[in-house]
DNA sequence: AACCTCTATGCAATCGTTCGCATGAATTAT
DNA sequence: ATAATTCATGCGAACGATTGCATAGAGGTT
C-alpha cells in the first residue's frame, strides 16, 4: 500500500543506481549490442533491472528510433468467424518476433477504413497487416508513400506491390466440383462472392475452370453482396426465381463461396420447398468453427486459418527486417471437408409442391420434419 | 512516385511553413488549448495542417505527456466465440474517445499472461480492460500499483477494486431452471464452470439459488475444467458414469455453464444412447454465433456481449477522465432463448439400451437418424 | 500620458532512450 | 619501452511534442 503509484524506474534511473552511464545500462539491456559490454557488467545490470522491475519505456524508445514494435491489423469485422484464428495466428507469429498487434475493425465503410489507417499511421506502426484489401485498395498506395511494410492475408491485390498469404482457391473450388461431380451432379450453380474482393472473384475464376475441367457448362452463377448469411439468401432466392422458367431446373448442387452464404442459401431452398442434401447439395467454403454441427452439417473447404496469420506475420517479420527483400505470395493448399450437405444427384430435383412452395414465405422455425 | 519516403512532416516543419512557432501550432492543433490562440491562426494552422497531410508523432506526445491514447485488452484467446462481440464492443466504445486497442490472446497460461501484461504496461497502454481476470487475479494488483486504470468484463474480481461489467449469472440461471420446471423437469443437474472463474462461480451459485427457489435438491453436479466442448463432453461422461448406480438415474434436464460445453454434453449424451431433448434437455449459456442453428438448436442464455464491451470501454474512458472516480458495477440482463434442445421431461428417460451404450464409442457420423 | 490588464505568441526545458563519437585503460606488436 | 590497436565505458546531442513562464503589443482606465 506504501509504494502506490511508484513512479517508474527510468534506465537513469537504474543507471544511477548501478554507477553506470545510462548509454551503458542501455547497450548492456540490448541483446544486439550486447557484445559491447563487458559479460559482467552485463550480468550486474541484468540482475538489476531484474529485481527492481525495471521495464523500458516504449514511447521512449519508439519516439528515437522510429520503430515502436507494434503493428496494425486492420480486419473487415472480427465478428465474421474467419478472423478470429487467423487474429490470433497473426498474434502468435508476432509474439515470436516481440511485436505487438493494434487490431481495428474497420467494418466496410472506406472513408472511415482510411481514417483509421491514418491514425494507425500516427500510432506509429512498424508494419501493416490488412486483412480488408480490395482489388486495387486506395490504402496500399497511402501505405507505400509512407514507406510501411504492408503483408496481405486472404486477400490479394490486383497491383500487388506488397507480400501476401492466401488460400488456393482455385484448387478449393476444383476439389468440390470434382467431389460434386463424382457424386453425379452436371447442373452446379455458384454463388459468387462480391467481386470487389479477390476472393470472390478468384473462387468464381476457380469455379469456372473446374467446371470447364469437367465439361461441364457454367449457368447458373449469382453474385452475392457481402460474405454473410443474408446476402447468401438473398442470392439464392434470385437464383430460385428462373427456376421454373429456365433449364435451371435441372440445378442439383450449389457452390457457395463462403459457409455463411451456404448457410443463408440453405434457408432458401428450404424456404422454396427443396430439402438439403436430398434434393440439392449444397457446399460452403472456409470451415468456420461449428460447421460441423449446423443442420445438415455442411461439406465445405477447409482453409488454414491460422496458419495463413501465422505465415503474414512472418512474410511481415521478414520485411521488417530486410526491408529490401522481394515480396512473396505464399499460397496454402485448403482441404475439402466431405459432411452431410452433399450426397448423390437426384434426378429430379424439382419438387412437386415447388410451385407453389416459391410463394410460400414459411418461417424456418415451422420447418421441421415431420 | 516521386515523393516515396517523404520524410514525415513535424510539427517543428509545420510551424516553419507558417512561420509560427512549434508551441502554437501545437495548441491550435489542440481542441482543449486552442482558446489560447486567435482564431485567424488556428484556422490558418488547421488549413495547412490538412493540406500538408500533417499526422502529429503519438510516441512523442505519449513520451512527453505519459498518455499514449492506446488501451489493452487481454482475452483469454477470441477464438472462443463470446469474444469477438465483446471485443467489437469495446472498441466501438474506444473509438469514439479516440483509443486504440491493443490486443492480445493470453492463451491461459498464467506466466505468460503476466509477462503479457507487463509488456503492454511498458507499452503505455493508459488503460487495461480484462476478459481474463480469476477470481482473485495476480495481475490487479499489479496493475493497481503500476497505477493503470482497469476494468473487468465478463468475469469480476472477488476483492475487486475496480469497474466491471458482468451479465446477471443469477438472473440467467433462474430464468433456465424455471424454464426446465415448467416443462416438467425436476431432476436437474448442472455442469459447473471452473471454480477459479467468477462466471463459473457465479452460475453455480446462481443454479443453487434457482433451484432452492423451485423447492428442488441440486444433487447433480460436475466441474468443468474449462469452457470447451471436450470439457463439456468429459464432465457428462462423469455424471453419467453414476447414472445406473444412483439415484441419478432420473435426471432429465442438463443446465451447461456454456454453449460449449452443452455441446460436448450432448455429444456425450449421444454416445450414451441418450438423445437430446427427448430423453434429456440441455441448455447452453451465451448464445454464441450458430447456436440456433446447431443440432438441435439450443436453449441458451443471450448475453449482451456487444453492450458488455461497449459499457466496459465507458467505464474505462470516464475513469482515465475522472481517476477519483468511484468504481462501479454494472449487471446486464439476459435473455433467455428456448430453442429445441428443451422438451418436456420424459417419465422415464434411462433408454433401455444405456447399459450396454455406455460402453459403445460409436463416433457421432454414425449416429444418424434411422 | 502614464499605468495596468489582457491576450496572443515565443522561449526553452522536458519526457526516457539511443547512438555517433570521444576517452581512457588494457592489451599487443614492434 | 614505446607506439599501435583493441576494448569498455562515458558524454551529449538528438527524436518530436508539450507546457509553464516570459514578453510584446493592443486596448482600457484614470
Amino acid at each position: 500500500m506504501q509504494n502506490m503509484h511508484h513512479k517508474p524506474l527510468t534506465l537513469a534511473g537504474l543507471a544511477q543506481h548501478l554507477e553506470l552511464h545510462p548509454s551503458s545500462v542501455s547497450r548492456a539491456l540490448d541483446p544486439s549490442r550486447r557484445h559491447l559490454i563487458s559479460p559482467q557488467v552485463v550480468q550486474r545490470v541484468e540482475r538489476a533491472a531484474q529485481s527492481l522491475g525495471y521495464t523500458p519505456n516504449r514511447a521512449a524508445a519508439a519516439l528515437r528510433t522510429g520503430k515502436s514494435h507494434c503493428v496494425g491489423i486492420l480486419l473487415p469485422d472480427i465478428t465474421n468467424p474467419v478472423f478470429p484464428p487467423i487474429l490470433r495466428g497473426i498474434e502468435d507469429g508476432l509474439r515470436e518476433g516481440g511485436f505487438f498487434t493494434l487490431v481495428a475493425n474497420a467494418g466496410g465503410n472506406a472513408q472511415a477504413t482510411q481514417e483509421l489507417m491514418l491514425r494507425m499511421l500516427a500510432q506509429g506502426v512498424d508494419g501493416v497487416i490488412l486483412a480488408t484489401a480490395s482489388r486495387k485498395d486506395p490504402l496500399l498506395p497511402l501505405l507505400r508513400n509512407a514507406g510501411v511494410p504492408v503483408v496481405l492475408v486472404n486477400r490479394v491485390d490486383a497491383q500487388a506491390g506488397c507480400s501476401a498469404v492466401v488460400s488456393d482457391d482455385h484448387w478449393g473450388m476444383s476439389e468440390t466440383v470434382a467431389h460434386l461431380v463424382s457424386l453425379g451432379h452436371h447442373h452446379i450453380a455458384h454463388l459468387a462472392g462480391p467481386q470487389s474482393l479477390s476472393t470472390g472473384e478468384r473462387r468464381l475464376q476457380g469455379f469456372h475452370a473446374a467446371m470447364a475441367e469437367a465439361n461441364l457448362p457454367a449457368l447458373h452463377i449469382e453474385t452475392c453482396d457481402a460474405y454473410s448469411v443474408e446476402a447468401g439468401y438473398a442470392a439464392c432466392q434470385r437464383l430460385l426465381k428462373g427456376y421454373t422458367a429456365s433449364i435451371a431446373a435441372s440445378i442439383t448442387a450449389m457452390v457457395a463461396c463462403n459457409d455463411l452464404v451456404a448457410l443463408g442459401a440453405i434457408d432458401a431452398l428450404r424456404e422454396a420447398g427443396l430439402q438439403v442434401p436430398r434434393d440439392v447439395s449444397v457446399t460452403g467454403h472456409n470451415d468456420m468453427p461449428l460447421m460441423d454441427r449446423v443442420e445438415p452439417a455442411l461439406t465445405t473447404v477447409r482453409i488454414q486459418h491460422h496458419e495463413m496469420g501465422r505465415a503474414a506475420a512472418q512474410l511481415l517479420l521478414q520485411a521488417l527486417a530486410e526491408p529490401s527483400r522481394a515480396d512473396s505470395t505464399l499460397v496454402l493448399r485448403p482441404t475439402l471437408i466431405v459432411r452431410a450437405s452433399t450426397a448423390p444427384a437426384n434426378s429430379n430435383p424439382i419438387s412437386p409442391k415447388k410451385a407453389s412452395a416459391k410463394r410460400d414465405s414459411t418461417p424456418p422455425s415451422s420447418r421441421k420434419r415431420p
